[in-house]
DNA sequence: TTGAAAGCGCTAACAA
DNA sequence: TTGTTAGCGCTTTCAA
């Protein structure tokens, strides 16, 4: 019945019984506060505490609670990434790469899916908010205004990425769809294609490429290039489908730009499966460049967009908010390149 | 001067200046618990004070601490998935409908890359028991006896998949390996198919499913599968050199059973590429039956595992759990079946 | 270098 | 149905 018994309070909580610090300063012989700092910032400790605290902890397997340091601190250590699908595959490298650079700092990553309903997206934001990350990473750039206010108002830093924008929220890691579409559209041409066609998935970023392509056709005089859009179904099925459409409707085109490798894999194939000659007959083109699928045949030629690299900046970005330093570049184009293989 | 002015004490900490469930509670004209139970029981709350505490939160835009309610109930609602890697893509989908499921429950998921160091793999399961997640989704079985004995003393649900094990952590949903390469191996046998190979990468799963079907060879007497070992390239490039291997070492094999669908798809390039006709001159099998790719040509024979399902009974499992409901079957054979398309 | 006190924002327990 | 009180496990602030 000595002090250390706590069970005599009417009206105590207990908490789930794991160790606590209380338990491991107690064992240490110190303060709670103390062994804060032996765990936190060592050298402000003498090395015998510090030997103390660690060998009590080694000897209960105490594990901090970050939620409640987290609280305590107004430091989370924790960053939200919101991705739109994984199943694409262009988002892979990318959200590998954040990961992985999120985890050498101490940050663990949260991960929510949008790309459902307006209200989902609005719950997704509430759900993120309220862990109150250190950072929130954002795959596309964020247009809802609601969406804006929110996330501007919860004063978290925020990186958008995928896309450029002269009104980004905070930080902004991108390149230019429109200038995507220019200059594959311009590449085609100066091969000697004439006759093109797109295939697309349902998304704006592809949209705006589609729209740009368009507009350097138009200028040339060259007929407008037929369109089929997959809607959501990114798959080699999807391209395969897609190719049918187009040597339905369009039977006479020479060139296919494709809004995603994936897709242009499948078209590649269903080509191959009908006896087309891919270019010889029809020249095929990709984006993204995932890299394991750089070695089909024909070697595909596509845009490359550096997903590790966005991946790897944002997270550097977002550390150095997260720790109150400034990032003097924080709206960066990341460009891109078209990697010519065999396939156009 | 009056008492919303906090100002006056001598030690205050002043949080972030947020919106706290104090000032929506202050501004509704209730305590803080009420206004607390108009959130999270709203029938617990007569629809008077549910409205005036609406109104309050649209007016201030309160979103609600997750990271102090979890502190205060021992419930953060936070579920960690550990997983080797995304870029093999037989995980996706399985993350996918796991983040979803969770997601509709009011669930969180943090990620987490393993498939590193042993270091790694510690350091990453402090990181995760110290967020005091509500419960942990393991991609594959915990061999690290460390690992388990932390899992073991957090007390958190885990759940373990992809495998099968006599002695899981906790929760088990998974599927027998030596079973599928026992399968694999009898139904390449059935096919008449003699000389077989194996690509596969290095992970221990696949080991099991190879030594599996070397076994069912040697018991028909059958000479041993030429194994290529691509380590840790799952890549279509894996898959072409691997053929390629295949080709110099042993160019008689006439089966090849391949231990991911983007292995063999690599295997099947490399053939059209030489000229060897698949099925007819090679069978080649994939593993995982990858959505996006059941559509090349040839169509992939491969193993399917329903990766979707694997989500969505985990992250049932582990809301059960969490809710401190039991689960009536803790360990779950998922099974497999062979998919016969026309590569083998 | 160490510690005492206070409090982060919320909810469990109890009381009315 | 509503409120009071205490406390979740930690860190900040101030003091020694």
């Amino acid at each position: 019945m000595n002090e250390s018994d706590s069970s005599n309070s009417k009206r105590s909580r207990r908490g789930t019984g794991a160790i606590t610090l209380r338990d491991v300063a107690k064992l240490a012989g110190v303060a709670p506060i103390t062994a804060s700092r032996a765990v936190n910032t060592p050298d402000q400790v003498s090395p015998d505490v510090l030997k103390k605290v660690q060998e009590a902890i080694t000897k209960t397997g105490y594990v901090p609670n970050r939620m409640a340091g987290g609280l305590a601190s107004s430091r989370s250590r924790l960053i939200a990434a919101v991705v739109p699908t994984m199943l694409g595959s262009v988002f892979l490298e990318m959200v590998e790469s954040l990961n992985n650079a999120l985890f050498a700092s101490g940050y663990q990553l949260m991960l929510g899916q949008s790309g459902y309903s307006p209200e989902h997206e609005d719950a997704l934001l509430d759900a993120i908010i309220g862990r109150r990350p250190d950072g929130i990473f954002l795959t596309g750039v964020m247009h809802s205004g609601k969406g804006r206010t929110k996330l501007l108002a919860s004063g978290i830093p925020v990186v958008e990425t995928w896309d450029l924008t002269p009104t980004p929220i905070d930080m902004l890691i991108g390149f230019s769809h429109a200038k995507i579409g220019q200059e594959v559209a311009e590449f085609l041409l100066r091969k000697g294609y004439k006759r093109m066609a797109l295939i697309r998935a349902d998304d704006e970023r592809a949209e705006r490429r589609a729209r740009a392509f368009q507009e350097v056709l138009a200028k040339q005089g060259l007929r407008e290039a037929f369109v089929v859009n997959v809607g959501t179904s990114r798959s080699i099925l999807g391209g395969r489908e897609a190719l049918v459409s187009v040597m339905q409707h369009a039977p006479d085109v020479d060139a296919i730009f494709c809004s995603s490798d994936l897709l242009a894999l499948g078209a590649i194939t269903e080509a191959g499966a009908r006896g087309i000659r891919v270019p010889q007959q029809i020249a095929i083109m990709g984006f993204g460049d995932v890299p394991f699928l750089e070695s089909v045949i024909p070697a595909l030629t596509t845009v490359r967009i550096n997903g590790a690299e966005m991946g790897r900046t944002a997270a550097t970005y977002l550390i150095a908010r997260a720790q109150g330093q400034a990032v003097e570049q924080p709206i960066v184009d990341l460009g891109f390149s078209i990697v010519q293989r065999d396939s156009a």
